[in-house]
DNA sequence: TCAAATTGGTTGCAATTTGCTACTTATTGG
DNA sequence: CCAATAAGTAGCAAATTGCAACCAATTTGA
């Protein structure tokens, strides 16, 4: 894998113009986005993720590089003593409303009701409102009143 | 696979808790959200399905048949003809809002300044607008001003 | 201080998943 | 009726993942 002059990463694109399989190719695998979350969550050792998640050790150790050669991870000195730690990037941090509209999603369709979970609630303790895609009109979209308009 | 009486599929959760874990064991593999992507584009039979993804047919076929289990597809007869056809169910179509942070992600870090990519566009073919997560307030929300209450 | 525990990996191998290339069995369309 | 298309299946090779053991540096605690 390597870096082009932009940053963007220059691999094989699953559908070099969708943005959505792009951005899939990122990180649309079992685990990149597990590990994510839990760096959103306050993550930032090996060790840490590997507790977590659960992942393999091996395979951990290759998606925190993938994620660093994609620049959604970085890794830093730790403010307190030596070792170093990962932290997200603005790019990596920027994946919020997609971590977000997951959880919600699996709020909604992956349980029972009534069924105990996890919340995403703001500094004040209150649950994170659920989001709804609205036109700039205001208008409510969905999958039937939008359309991809191709790439010219 | 089964399912449970509440409609909520009964596997080994990766993260039995965390709402996007749960997502991710349904959707959260390198073909899922592809499929569910070009169902909302308007794909309805497995060939369509193979030609606009390029997945392999098996995998296809296994990835179809579990969106079915899960409850995101359906399969119903086709209005003209004798085939059936694959459509999007309620929870299926409620990933709108997942595909579109994924697209709107993709669109701002998974491209060159300037590259050419689709666009989701409304009825009236304007852009759709990015979604930004905002508390009750109405103060934008991110990583920093959140965090996860466990399940009681 | 010095041994034990922790961190952040690596290695080798087995199991699982994926992809590729046929092959098959209905339907259509002309 | 014949050919093309749709929707898979089957078999096998390649790639990915997981598991368990091992290892070198820190860090910690008695």
């Amino acid at each position: 894998m390597s870096l082009a002059t932009t940053g963007v990463p220059n691999l094989d694109w699953t559908d070099p113009e969708c943005p959505v399989a792009r951005a899939l190719d990122l990180v649309g695998d079992r685990w990149s986005l597990l590990v994510i979350r839990d760096a959103m969550d306050g993550a930032r050792s090996f060790t840490e993720f590997q507790r977590r998640t659960g992942i393999a050790r091996n395979i951990l150790t290759d998606r925190l590089r993938r994620l660093i050669a994609h620049g959604l991870l970085a890794q830093r000195a730790a403010p307190s003593g030596r070792r170093r730690e990962y932290v997200l990037t603005d790019a990596g941090r920027d994946l919020f409303a997609v971590v977000l509209t997951l959880r919600q999603w699996g709020e909604r369709h992956a349980f029972a009701p009534g069924e105990a979970h996890s919340v995403l609630v703001d500094r004040h303790g209150a649950p994170v409102p659920e989001i709804a895609p609205t036109g700039a009109d205001g208008a409510p979209l969905d999958t039937d009143t939008t359309h991809v308009r191709k790439a010219r």
